[in-house]
DNA sequence: TACAAGTTTGACCTTGTTTGACCTTTGACT
DNA sequence: AGTCAAAGGTCAAACAAGGTCAAACTTGTA
């Protein structure tokens, strides 16, 4: 396993199931031995807020950076599809991002997730053009049928 | 024997009875003395679906290939599979038997079936160039993430 | 032998990760 | 207020995978 993973999974694992953590880059990156600047990589590739976290942080003296898990309850299902009609296209690594997310909260089980993901894959959509906008229709269409009990 | 032979026995005996293996393609193609790209093409030619195989792969550092094993010839999803590989589009109405059918003999939930209905709807791929070219393209991967083990 | 199919190689491409040099903000202490 | 050390931020270059494609080579077969 890369770093970038090892440090998403000590994160995660200090995190526990709290929903807040505060941490120091610094402290974090010589931890690891690594540049602070892959802080910053692990933090925007993996706390993303697709993927329902919100990354908060303060420099100077006595700063730090905080993550907090988004509260899962409010209907995933409907926010995402809130998120969804502000986008015109819907690329490929969000869409893994956000159907991880349904996993994640149970709002899918994993083999619906694998079934979702497959329909917007690339593999799928590779050959069309605007393939971004079909994914989107797509993952709308998914989110609706979702919400129909 | 020819080395892509060589290298495909190699493959199946690491593998061995179980249904899941993660290779490197460069330490692979290093330790049999053979361009990377050769992997490749073992893999397109002694891997394929229709032998039994998913491949997945990842880029990058930390990447790397995975090798899965997939479900026997005789379940309905294989049969399916088999059968989209001759069609070059497919109507929605065909998908909706497909799919239909499925749900019957309880390959896939009535959930899922409702997921699967919506990705490859009019109003999912409505816009679209080639929309049944598309649609056959989807649920190819659909039943493909199905199979897996 | 000639042709077709299968194999092997290498040049070039795309994606994901890691590092380092340089920049900005903040709080504490004159 | 002014300074400055202690955070964290940005960005581009280097590195580390794997992918693609076509040309060259080999093998099997009519």
């Amino acid at each position: 396993m890369n770093i970038s993973s090892e440090i998403e999974q000590f994160i995660l694992s200090v995190l526990g199931s709290g929903d807040e953590i505060t941490l120091s880059r610094n402290e974090l990156a010589q931890y690891f031995s690594v540049a602070p600047s892959q802080i910053n990589y692990v933090l925007s590739t993996r706390f993303t807020l697709s993927k329902g976290f919100i990354v908060r942080s303060k420099r100077g003296g006595g700063g730090g950076i905080t993550l907090v898990r988004i509260a899962g309850e409010d209907d995933p299902i409907a926010g995402q599809l809130k998120e969804l009609e502000k986008m015109k296209e819907l690329p490929l690594n969000r869409a893994r991002d956000m159907a991880g997310r349904l996993a994640d909260v149970k709002a899918v089980t994993q083999r619906e997730r694998d079934i979702i993901l497959s329909c917007v894959s690339d593999s799928a959509l590779g050959g069309a053009e605007e393939s971004g906008v079909i994914r989107r229709n797509i993952y709308r269409e998914i989110l609706i049928a979702l919400m129909r009990k």
